[in-house]
DNA sequence: ATTATCTATAGATCTATAGATAATGC
DNA sequence: ATTATCTATAGATCTATAGATAATGC
């Protein structure tokens, strides 16, 4: 039954991986450890020899989650001539809305986390922080004095728009929610003053 | 052990009201039964007489809070020469920030919402068009076709951005973020254009 | 010899139900 | 007689631990 230290290490990535996108989808009170070991194939006994607790878990899952997204944002924006028309594309569409368990940890787990310990607090601050510097860089706005007024209203209007988006039933407002926070996150980028 | 009617009434209408605080401070999967009954200074013995399932109680539970929060905005929009900024005023705030129980349930309990049934997510989406509409007849855009852009790009930026300043740790860029908001919002309102 | 994973289990808690009790409502 | 609430409990599930097993690593 022992398997090899290399197998092992894969095994604790995979429960990793599984439990970013198992928390997302449902919560971190909303899936226990079996089906948390269950997405990576194991069973609950191996938990507790690669984490410390479900809340050691989650602060990992997180984190992955997180600079899984940033990298998405960071990915989206390369390569192309207009970065912020780029990630907008993915975040703000009907695919992005679906995909929860996939999709931007801050949306999925965003009110979650607030309520949760500061080991899983703290990767979504800085995942925060890392978001907001892949959109200065993007809009020409590298600071070292930390983010902008224009990507934290950027950030928090694509944020709050996705989760409005899923909450609603209604197609044509769900779209329409989507749809008004791209026109404005526009409209927020190509100001001229430095806010 | 019997109460009369209208205690049961009341004794209901106690629940619903300890509901709507203790889901939004720790979640729909994060309090029982046990500990929502006791909210109200009662056992969980009686709860199925007044409710038909956990679920029921959740969306009485966000009916209420949602109702409470559209209240809220309707009451600080009144009797003010400038309502939006008496809205930004506490939604904004430090203190709603803290206040996770009392405050705003889209933050509190958006990303939760997303996951529950149809019954609890309908008030949700009940209460969003309820802040759509308090937000464009502030803004003097009462429109007979749905939410205008300016209000749906506002209420999307408001939620965001709670949301990111309690996951925040450090003070100066949670409030950074509230303040960063603040500003964004005071420029869609003051736009011009009938986006 | 060590150890990663397994099955099994402890003890707590969860939702939901059952039956007793005592006060209401007819 | 009815019924709102109580205590008690069923049965499932939760986090965490214990001990067995079988393969690795020295």
């Amino acid at each position: 039954m022992r398997v090899s230290r290399a197998q092992a290490e894969a095994n604790r990535e995979a429960v990793i991986n599984a439990a970013s996108r198992l928390f997302r989808e449902h919560g971190f009170d909303g899936i226990g450890l079996k089906d948390l070991m269950k997405g990576a194939g194991l069973t609950q006994g191996a938990f507790y020899k690669q984490f410390a607790s479900k809340d050691d878990l989650a602060a990992l899952a997180s984190r992955r989650a997180l600079e899984s997204a940033t990298r998405r944002w960071s990915t989206a924006a390369a390569d192309t001539s207009d970065p912020l028309e780029a990630v907008m594309a993915f975040y703000l569409s009907k695919d992005h809305r679906g995909e929860k368990a996939e999709g931007c940890p801050l949306v999925a787990l965003g009110a979650d986390a607030a309520r949760q310990s500061r080991e899983v607090r703290r990767p979504f601050e800085d995942g925060i922080r890392a978001h907001f510097e892949v959109l200065d860089e993007l809009m020409g706005d590298a600071n070292t004095a930390g983010p902008s007024d224009k990507a934290i209203a950027i950030l928090s209007l694509m944020v709050g728009a996705v989760t409005l988006s899923r909450i609603i039933e209604d197609e044509s407002l769900s779209q329409g929610v989507l749809d008004a926070a791209s026109g404005e996150v526009r409209r927020i980028a190509n100001r001229d003053d430095v806010a």
